[in-house]
DNA sequence: ACTAATTTGTTGAGGTGGGCAACGTATCAC
DNA sequence: GTGATACGTTGCCCACCTCAACAAATTAGT
């Protein structure tokens, strides 16, 4: 029962702002005008709201859009370009760094390919070098945080990393210790799960409050859901495995060892050897454009067995959840183009018919940026919160 | 985008008028000391606050408890017996209707047998008729509304019945029915999810913020989710439903005609059936009892086979929502009372280890009250929401 | 029994911050 | 130009929470 806390006058203003800089945030620039609509409050209050996120550095007024409407123009707010988050995201053979900014725009994308697996240490050391070099080049923009998209299990309390299976970490203290070699703030959490949030805020997934986010990468299957419009990360943070729910009574077993799993059944690998294809050198596109092409019935069968399976999982989602909206990332979104029908007929057959009313299933849309993004609104979210009093511990 | 709304000070008062009637409703009666430390209001605050609950009528204060501390004593804030909500919940042999007071005392609760399954109209006359009884009984006290566990799928955003398919409802709008034959404020969820919420805040979940409900009933597997502390009811209000998700590759089908689901493998009629019993002679203690009594291999069988397709299912619920508790109801509660150590070992041995990690898998608590308690508390929310503004408009 | 210490209710003053209304300002239409 | 419209700005008001001082009710110690 923590969260049974009174309101003061306090809680009001830093609601207040926090409303509006997550509304210029998420949604992109909007008029003043727009501000007092969308938010219920005076137009004086926004104006002394506004200019207070203003002197804080956090938005820009502009010069108004000719609207050609009657009336005096309404300046746009726009969150600040020089506001920004860093986004650190460790895979096996890279380790990805993005600089973006509170407006959405995503600076830089550095990714830093690794010859072996990168422990912990490596990661950490890795990128804190990168950092301290743009920090040098950033000198005149503010700097939030670190947002750590990881491949993995981690703990909300304290993001320690309990588990990645394929970098081989296991309670690796990561934010601990990228915060001790940068000096900044770290949060860290499962890269599906943040993908699912920022599917829902700047992808496909736009204003909806229960979105179930799939992502198919080499080695598994992952993801991450929205329930009630708040990011759902169960009792440790660790919701959204959809990988090893049981799709079949077979005796293929997954990465936990566990058998009849989505993902065990429902592989990568499995449709590139069914079209011939090498996966280091197929990326996710390369892998649609190839389904897509193939009129092998080999390849359709398999397309078919696969997508018969990821219904089964899908649907008792759909049973469970009731969502509006099922995101396809990675692989799953080429299987997905591949034979769209099939799926949401499956799907279709095997959930209630109305918690499947008004499903819809598609494909993630944020592409390349979307780890980036993800990991940059995690660190994001305590500035948006409190923009106040985050605000005042940094540098400038 | 409709959540992002601006704070005034209104807001600030009904929040908090809303808090203290919140924790004096779910968690007993407080003292005004223990509310202001809950709270981190000011104690003059809460004395103010406390004072308007109290000339409304919705709080009593109590003289102090002897505590054996120094100081002076603190008056004891309860929730009042006289403030009440009206449960009502049709099922295919009875029709019960409960009187639940704020304070969570069930002062009444009437099951009304009926020879065959009710049609919507005849469940709101007979319905609208022991409420006209009862208003008679309880003139000095303020009936807040009426709240309705209906099993089967309800839409959230107007209480329409979409589908209860042991009664045979299909598109009834049962609550304005009943809203118009007994002029008050009617609302309406599904019974399981209204059971998971009433299981979190007065039964074995108190306090939980990611809890997992499965209700075994004569006819079907229903269930409700908490998850983040919040009801979740998905786009319109149908999640929760476990009774269809895939568990076998059997051919046997569910209520719904899928095949192979939870529904369709795990049923109370199969296991009475190896007891040798009647359904309709047989409640759930007694079922219990005599799993409990047994030690015929078939019956133990029976158990086995339907704890381990139990256990997929709630496997693939742990690994997708990570709750800290699963609580089980009707028979599926005596299934697990037979043998809970084959419960748990086998959802470890399908779930992931840290998802897993700290899941407890209890019977429910609640027992015959659930449903008019839970029922009751739908009633309730506007009023806890809201004091001031409800509690205007009701008669006294 | 009396005093000291402790905890809490009570009261009145103070201040923060949003609402409001009047006024000023920038656009469009004619 | 002139009017209409929409919006920013300003000063005042007020709701309501905090704070501090005081009063009240209890326990512990002598």
């Amino acid at each position: 029962m923590d969260a049974m806390q009174g309101n003061n006058h306090d809680d009001v203003r830093r609601h207040n702002l926090s409303i509006i800089l997550r509304l210029v945030h998420r949604d992109g620039a909007a008029s003043r005008a727009q501000l007092t609509r969308l938010t219920g409050l005076n137009r004086s209050t926004i104006g002394a709201l506004v200019a207070e996120l203003a002197e804080h550095g956090l938005v820009e007024e502009r010069t108004p859009d000719p609207t050609k409407l009657a009336g005096r123009p309404s300046p746009i707010v726009a969150a600040s370009d020089r506001v920004v988050a860093i986004a650190v995201n460790p895979e096996i053979d890279a380790v990805t760094v993005g600089v973006v900014a509170l407006s959405g725009v995503v600076h830089r994308r550095i990714r830093w390919a690794v010859s072996s697996v990168p422990s912990a240490a490596e990661a950490v050391s890795l990128t804190a070098g990168i950092v301290t070099e743009l920090r040098r080049d950033l000198e005149q923009y503010s700097i939030i945080g670190i947002g750590v998209a990881v491949p993995g299990l981690v703990r909300a309390s304290d993001g320690l990393v309990r588990l990645a299976p394929h970098l081989g970490w296991v309670d690796e203290p990561f934010c601990d210790l990228l915060a001790a070699a940068t000096g900044l703030p770290v949060v860290a959490a499962n890269d599906a799960s943040l993908g699912a949030n920022a599917e829902r805020y700047f992808g496909a997934g736009r204003g909806m409050t229960d979105v179930i986010y799939l992502n198919g990468g080499a080695s598994g299957i992952g993801g991450g859901l929205i329930v009630g419009g708040a990011v759902a990360g169960g009792l440790a943070g660790y919701a959204g495995e959809f990988g090893h729910t049981r799709v079949s009574s077979g005796s293929s077993t997954d990465s936990a060892g566990i058998a009849g799993t989505l993902e065990a059944e429902v592989t990568r690998a499995a449709l590139l050897d069914v079209l011939g294809l090498r996966g280091s050198e197929t990326d996710a596109d390369a892998l649609e454009r190839a389904l897509l092409a193939s009129d092998s019935p080999v390849v359709r069968a398999e397309v078919a067995r696969q997508l018969d399976f990821l219904a089964v999982a899908l649907a008792s989602a759909v049973n469970v959840l009731n969502p509006q909206l099922i995101v396809l990332g990675g692989f799953l979104a080429a299987l997905h183009a591949a034979d769209a029908d099939r799926l949401s007929s499956a799907v279709g057959a095997l959930a209630l018919g109305a918690a499947f009313e008004g499903v819809q299933i598609t494909p993630a849309q944020l592409g390349s940026n979307l780890l980036v993004i993800a990991a940059a609104e995690l660190a994001f979210e305590a500035l948006l919160l409190d923009p106040q009093t985050i605000v005042g511990n940094i540098s400038g």
